[in-house]
DNA sequence: CGCAATCCTAACGAAATGTAACAGGGCGCC
DNA sequence: GGCGCCCTGTTACATTTCGTTAGGATTGCG
C-alpha cells in the first residue's frame, strides 16, 4: 500500500513549503503547484487522494476550479483561504469542497483534516476495525475476540466487551463504579453493583488474571477500578 | 428516496431547537437528544446519515462517545464545541470525527457542512446492486445464487437474499433487530423475532458457518447482528 | 483480633438466541 | 383438481448470555 498522495495548490511559496514539509513528515506523498494551469495539467498525470486548494489565486477563479474538481476528480477537496466570512465558507462547501480551512492555519489541524478525509474514503474497504493492543493481548472489538501473543483466541461477549472498552479508553485512571454504571447504561439499581462485579470477574478470568494478584485490572477498595497496561489503539 | 436523517446531541435546548429548525427547513429529517445515553439508545433504532455531537456534555465524556461512534456507526460525525483551541480540534478529528464546528456557529455553515458530508457519502453508493464479493464468496442477487471460490454454487431464497443484502450493504456495523424488521418489512409482531432468527440461521448454514464460532455473521446478545467480511460491490 | 463494609465468584435462573421439526401456502405439473 | 416440491413462518426445545443470589474472602479500622 503506497502512501496517499496530496496535491497542493497555493501561489505563496512559503505556504507551499510549509504544507509539503508537514505532510511529508507525516508520511504522505505530495505534489505542489503554484498556478492553477500547472495544477490542472498535473491532475492528468496523477490522481491525488486529497487536494489542498488556496482560493486566493492570481491566475484563475478559484471557486470555479473547485467546482470542476469536485465534479470530475473524485478526490477530497479542502479549501484553504484567507476569507473568513461565513458566506465564503458556505459557498465554497456548496460548490463541492469537502472542507474549508481559514488562513492563518495551524499545520497540525491541516494534517488532522487531511487524515479525516482519507479515513472516510477508506471506510468502504476493510478498515482496520476497532482494535487495541495491550500487554501481549490484542482486542478485536469488531470480532468480539481477544488474541494472545501466542496466538490463542478467546472470544468475549458483548457485556464483557463494554467493560473492556471502558478500561482501554481510560487506562491508568481510576474508574469509579458510578462512572461504570453510567457508561454501561445500567440502572443505578441496588443490585446492579454486583452485576458489575461479575462482569469484571468474568473478564479477569478471560484475561488469565491471577485473582490474588491481578496485574491488569486492579480494584481500589471503596473507590473503583483501575486498568494498568499500555494501550495502543488501531 | 427518503430525506437524509440527522441525529443531534446537545444538552442546551435552545441550540437543539435552532439546529432542528435549520435542518428541517432545509428538508432533512432530524432526531434530537439531550443526553448521551438517550442518544445511544436512539442509535439502536435508527441509522442516521450524519451525527451532530456537542462535546460539552454533562453526563459523559464526549470524545469517547465520538470515538465509538466513528468505529461503529458508519455515519458522518460532526463535532460542535465551544472549545476553539487547535489541539481540541486535532484530537477530535483524530478520534474519528469528520468535521469540527466551533460555537457560536452560523446555521448556514452547519447546513453547508452537513451537506458536504452527505455528498461524500452518496458517491460511495455507485453500485449496481447485482453482485457483491466477500471473503471467497460471490453473491449474485439477480440469479439468487452464491458462488464459492472453488466454484460450488449455492442457491438462496428471496427471504435469505433480503437478509444477505442488508448485511452486505452495512458490513462491520451493528444491525439491530428493530432495524432488520423495518428493513425487511416485518411486522414487529410478537413472534416475528423468531422468524428473523430462523432466516439468519438458514443463511449461516448456506454460508457454511461454524455454529460455535461464526466468522461472518456474528450475533451480539441483546443488541443485534454484525456482518464481518470485506465487501466489494459490482 | 473483632467487626463491618466491601469485593469475589460459584451457582442458579430468567431472558435471548440457535435450530430442528412441523405446518401452511404458493406454484408448477400431470 | 390432485399431487409434490419449495419457501417460509411457527413451535418446541437446546444452548448461550448475563443478572441475581448467596456465601466466602478480603480490606479497613479501631
Amino acid at each position: 500500500m503506497t502512501a496517499p498522495l496530496v496535491a497542493i495548490l497555493d501561489d505563496e511559496p512559503e505556504i507551499r513549503r510549509l504544507l509539503v514539509d508537514t505532510l511529508e513528515e507525516a508520511g504522505f506523498r505530495t505534489i505542489a503547484y503554484g498556478r492553477a494551469t500547472e495544477f490542472e495539467a498535473g491532475l492528468r498525470r496523477s490522481t491525488p487522494d486529497v487536494c489542498l486548494v488556496d482560493l486566493g489565486l492570481p491566475d484563475r477563479d478559484g471557486l470555479a476550479l473547485v467546482h470542476r474538481l469536485a465534479l470530475e476528480s473524485g478526490a477530497a477537496i479542502i479549501i484553504i483561504s484567507g476569507r473568513a466570512q461565513v458566506q465564503d465558507r458556505v459557498t465554497g462547501l456548496e460548490l463541492g469542497a469537502d472542507d474549508y480551512i481559514i488562513k492563518p492555519f495551524d499545520p497540525a489541524e491541516v494534517l488532522a483534516r487531511v487524515r479525516a478525509r482519507l479515513r472516510k474514503g477508506r471506510v468502504e474497504q476493510g478498515r482496520d476495525g476497532a482494535t487495541a493492543r495491550f500487554n501481549g493481548w490484542t482486542a478485536h472489538f469488531d470480532r468480539y475476540l481477544l488474541e494472545g501473543e501466542d496466538g490463542r483466541q478467546v472470544p468475549f461477549s458483548h457485556a464483557e466487551g463494554e467493560v473492556l472498552r471502558l478500561f482501554l479508553e481510560s487506562p491508568k485512571r481510576l474508574i469509579s463504579r458510578a462512572q461504570m454504571q453510567e457508561a454501561l447504561g445500567g440502572a443505578a439499581g441496588d443490585s446492579f453493583d454486583r452485576a458489575m462485579d461479575v462482569r469484571i470477574s468474568r473478564l479477569r478470568t478471560k484475561l488469565g488474571e491471577d485473582p490474588k494478584n491481578p496485574r491488569l485490572i486492579k480494584t481500589i477498595y471503596g473507590a473503583g477500578y483501575i486498568f494498568l497496561g499500555d494501550v495502543t489503539w488501531g
